[in-house]
DNA sequence: GTATTATGTATGCGGTGTCAACATTAAATT
DNA sequence: AATTTAATGTTGACACCGCATACATAATAC
């Protein structure tokens, strides 16, 4: 019989898992509906990966290494503050432009890192970016450059789940005083530049 | 015969589901097995709950007004940048404490706050309490009130997120230069009054 | 005191994760 | 080159799930 072997499956069901999760959010994936958009058994995904966690944690493996080369700086010496600005802003966008995969990535379906090997590895370097900037922006003990990472990795993880909230808690799409209580989320947004600024002003002081 | 309509049902089944959530994570959670825990047939909960989401909804809730409850400051008329910083670490402390319920409030399990009125405004009164604490510490106008507000939110929900995250990404439990990449969240919740008194010293300034 | 409504149960449908048994083909060994 | 072995596919089954429908019982309204 022909294709009785698909050849290619491993891939195939990854960059479709990825759509998937991208398209309807990770917990509508559904391992028969993967195999059957792939176009084979119900249970062949199953000679690729031993359970659905091993699904989602290639799905966030690849988001992690995306995510990491979108907010790649390429330089060799020196690192601005507006460089340290616009890695914030493109985490940032990201997050929002991605936001089911990012929900993925950043969420608790996987429960343990150190069980996939190539998710940490892509973990990490997200974070090596952090790292690397700052240490380029300024002579820093190790530590100083942790604390700085993880506030502004804090940070631009925080805005990115909450300025969804609260899009959805917010009554108004557009900010306007008298509103009500929540102001919008695309306020925010609109000015986010300006904000990030004052933040990694903040934070670069410390 | 006796205790056929339970008299309390909807309660229990709030309760109930408020702790299966926090226990085992709002994803382990089935109508069925709530149903099973208050000893009801399997579809009793419907009479009470339309949907999975509502129970949600139910439980997020109650996160929500334990929440705004955890980070409120009784004050009448000033507030102290202190006071902004012990509301920021009650939040951190709830998200960490409470991590499953937090999931479930901040994550995508209920779509649409809209559809929930009392959901709605518990979120809305933990938003309040960083809005009348701000409002209470210096005489700014609405917007930058928002704007701190949603730059605080934004940080410690981050950090939440990010602390728990960077436990599981790191190798170690504890922070020392020479353990690679990544800090872990112990050191900087060790030192989270002092990250936090920083941070927010940032955010008055705006 | 009876009708209505609220609240419970029983049953069933289509979907799910995962396992065990079997089929086919590619790769390794002789 | 032939044969064994391993990799990769399919089929079928199990227990569980959300949820709809039909029915049973009890509390409430008239």
């Amino acid at each position: 019989m022909k294709n009785y072997h698909h050849g290619n499956l491993k891939e195939e069901l990854i960059s479709c898992a990825c759509a998937m999760c991208e398209r309807d959010g990770y917990t509508k994936l559904s391992i028969r509906s993967l195999a059957k958009e792939s176009n084979v058994s119900q249970t062949a995904p199953y000679r690729h990966f031993k359970t659905k966690e091993d699904i989602y944690a290639a799905v966030s493996t690849d988001g992690f290494n995306k995510l990491s080369k979108a907010i790649h700086v390429d330089v060799d010496k020196k690192v601005s503050k507006k460089q340290i600005v616009d890695m914030a802003i493109k985490y940032i966008e990201f997050g929002l432009k991605n936001a089911n995969t990012y929900d993925l990535m950043l969420g608790t379906a996987v429960g343990n890192f150190n069980n996939y090997p190539e998710l940490l590895e892509s973990a990490n370097s997200v974070y090596d970016n952090f790292r690397s900037n700052f240490s380029k922006l300024a002579n820093d003990s190790d530590e100083v450059i942790a604390f700085k990472c993880i506030t502004l990795w804090s940070m631009v993880h925080g805005l990115v789940g909450i300025l969804r909230k609260v899009q959805v808690i917010a009554n108004e799409p557009l900010m306007n005083p008298d509103d009500g209580p929540m102001p919008s989320a695309l306020f925010i947004a609109g000015n986010l530049e300006d904000h990030l600024d004052k933040v990694v002003s903040g934070i670069i002081k410390n």
